[in-house]
Order: structure tokens, then sequence, then C-alpha cells
DNA sequence: GTCTATAACCTGATAGAC
DNA sequence: GTCTATCAGGTTATAGAC
């Protein structure tokens, strides 16, 4: 069930490429429509019949192609948490790259994906919620963070500093407004803003205060 | 279905007490039961007969006292977002209160309020994405948030800082890990200190964080 | 491979006895 | 108020024709 370590490595455009799916075989619009209602509505709230009208195919097919709503959910979450940590892993665990360009390519390719996915982080938590092994068995995320290269530079930069206590804030700025984008989206100046021009301003905002944080002597 | 304002500005430590539920009337030991059920799977993975069993009633029992699934979900969602949200709007809005105050409060009572209901961000925002509106019609949070004392002291006190970029980052650095636990709590070194601890030290590094965010001149 | 029809099951809700 | 029994509708999955 786990994955091959060089697929957690590939670049977020390597994998957008993928998502794109210009392959439109049956199988690939059964999967694209269930990447997209999965997605949106999680799984409990997900009939196969969404699915199937989405990708324009009939019901019987889904179980032909895919053996189980179940089976077919698998594959979507596996997709899912790759474009979720594959995104980062790869960047924190660069063995060349200083502290500060780590943040710096964190804030900005993570606000782009999620720009692209704006759904992602809520699906990906509340499916967690209930099933949290599922993440050991795609991604060994916790054993690759705790020994990143990231991790071992923040010690050395500031040894006060629980690395995770500044992994959970610049996750926080990066990922939670678009988490509780359904809220923040009705404040009137994010309407008159965009909600998509925040989040782009926001890239440097989040760099800038990160290594703020990380000199910081609090 | 809007509620009365005064109960929007009841204290966290009201809340709380309303919500142990000393009354074991059976209507009470339903609701105590919806409420942890709903929250832990969501609205769609929730089976009556999941509420009804944890209850220790009968299914029957639970559409005498409250005609449907649906109504029952409303008065728990009702519910829990007055937790959510009434634990901050009081003090965003205090008149008197410092800026400074403000960022102390919000980090320490809102820790404090998570720890006792960690898996309820994750329920809200979930809950939320479905069905945006639900929002509106219970607190006009949006309005309240935009017009706060708060955010007028954010401009005065830094004119370059977007008050929704800043309350963007704090609560992002509050409520971040709570919705992330999943993951985070796997990791080996959370484990070793745990996780509650970490919430609690955390209290301190964000509100520090966040007064230092709002002086820097990025 | 793709469809229609249907089986098998599950879930919310109610009827009616106590 | 509380229970058992059951209905009605919806959902996943499959059988079988094309």
């Amino acid at each position: 069930m786990s994955i091959p370590l060089a697929q957690v490595f590939q670049t977020p455009i390597d994998f957008n490429e993928k998502m794109s799916g210009k392959d439109s075989s049956t199988e690939q619009k059964i999967k694209e429509a269930a990447r997209k209602v999965f997605t949106m509505k999680g799984y409990a709230a997900t009939r196969t019949r969404d699915i199937a009208e989405e990708a324009g195919i009939n019901l019987a097919l889904l179980n032909y192609y895919f053996r189980s709503k179940e089976k077919l959910f698998e594959e979507i979450m596996m997709e899912r948490m790759q474009q979720m940590f594959g995104t980062i892993l790869p960047i924190l665990m660069d063995q060349k790259s200083t502290l500060e360009n780590k943040i710096d390519l964190l804030s900005e390719h993570y606000i782009d994906m999620l720009q692209e996915n704006p759904d992602l982080p809520i699906f990906i938590l509340s499916e967690l919620r209930e099933h949290p092994g599922r993440i050991q068995q795609s991604i060994p995320v916790a054993a690759i963070l705790e020994g990143s290269k990231f991790f071992q530079q923040i010690k050395e930069h500031n040894p006060k500093l629980h690395p995770i206590q500044f992994m959970m804030a610049l996750l926080g700025m990066v990922v939670f407004p678009f988490a509780a984008r359904p809220i923040f989206g009705q404040l009137p100046s994010v309407q008159e803003i965009g909600f998509e021009k925040l989040m782009e301003d926001r890239k440097k905002l989040v760099s800038g205060w990160a290594k703020t944080i990380l000199n910081s002597t609090i």
C-alpha cells in the first residue's frame, strides 16, 4: 500500500499535468469525476450516482472499472494526499537550500497549489479525522518530516524554538485561509479585494513573517 | 433563525456550563449523544441509530423529541457555531481593552476552548463547506468582525497591514494545529511531549509572534 | 465495454402497543 | 414517554442483454 519514494518527490508540475487528464478514456473520466465530487462533498456525502452523472456514464460502469465505491475512494485519496504532501516534502528535505530559501519556496509553491485546489485541505483533514491511519499507509509523512533537513536547520538556527511549533505556525498561516475560506470569503472586504488576490499577496507576507518568527526570542 | 445578540456574547464559561449537561433528561441525553457523534463523524456519516445507541435509548425516541435528523443537526450545529465564534467575538469587540490585550486573551482563551473541544474546527469547517449559508443564518460573523474594534485597532496600529491578513495569521496559528491534529499527532516528538503540553506552551508563543508580526514592516 | 433492470441492503421515519 | 415492528425510499452492487 505504500508509495515508492520517487513518486512522493514528483514536482507539483508533474502532478498537475497528470491531473489535467488529457487521456479521456472512460476510466479517466470516472476518476476525474470522482476526484471532483469526493473532494467537494467528502466520502460519506458522495453517492456513486453523482460520480457517474458527473462523468457522463452509467452507474454500472463505475463498478466495472473500480470494484466498489470504497476502492475508487482509496485511489483518489491516495492521489490527493500525495498532492497535499508531495508539494512540501521535497522542499523541506532538500539538502542544499538554506532555511530561508525553504520558507520562500514553501510559501510560494504551496499557495500556488492551493489556489488551484482550494478545497483540498478540508477534504484531507476531514477524511483523515476518522481514519488517521490512512496517512502512514500512503506516505510516511511523520518520519520524513521529523528527520528532514528543515527540522535540522531550524534547530541550528534557533535552539530555543521547537521545530514543531514553527511548522504549525508556517503551515497554519498558509493552509488555514483555504480551510476557512467559507468563513473568510463572506467578509465584504475579502469579496472586494478578491480571495485569490489576497492569497497572492500573502506569499510574501507569510515568508516574511515566518523569518521574523524564526529570529524572535520568544 | 438568527440568534439574539445577547447569546452571541455569552462567555465561554457560561457556554461550557450549559454544555456539561447535568440535566439528564432523555432529551438532554439525546442531544449530548448527537453532539458527540455529529462532531466526530459529520452529518453525512452519522446514522441516527448511532446517536440513539450512544444515548442509550431507542431510535423512535429520537424522532419523538426532534422531528428529524436534519432538525436535530440544526440544533447541534447552532450550538457548536456559537461555541466556535462566541469565544472570540466578545474579545475582538471589546471597546476598552488594548490591541495587545486582545491578542493575549484570544490566544489563551481560544486554545483553552479548543483543548476541550479538539475536533470542533474540522467539524465546523467541513460542514460549512457544503452549506456556507449556515453561518450568516446563525451569527453574522462577517459583519461583526469587519466592524469590530479589533479591526479598527489593527488599522491604526499598522496602516500598511490588512486586518484580514493578520486575522488569518493569528487564527491560523491557533486553530490549524487542532484541525491538523491527525497529522501532527503522529510525529514522534509530538507524542513524546504530548499534544496538550505543546498547545499549552503555544499560548505564549502565538501571542508573542502575533505582536511581532503586527509591528513588522513587511 | 456499455447499458437497463433489479437484487440486496441500509437508513430515516412512523404506526401502534404498552 | 418509551418501546417493537415495519414501511418507504434511497444506495451500492450485480446480473444479464446488447
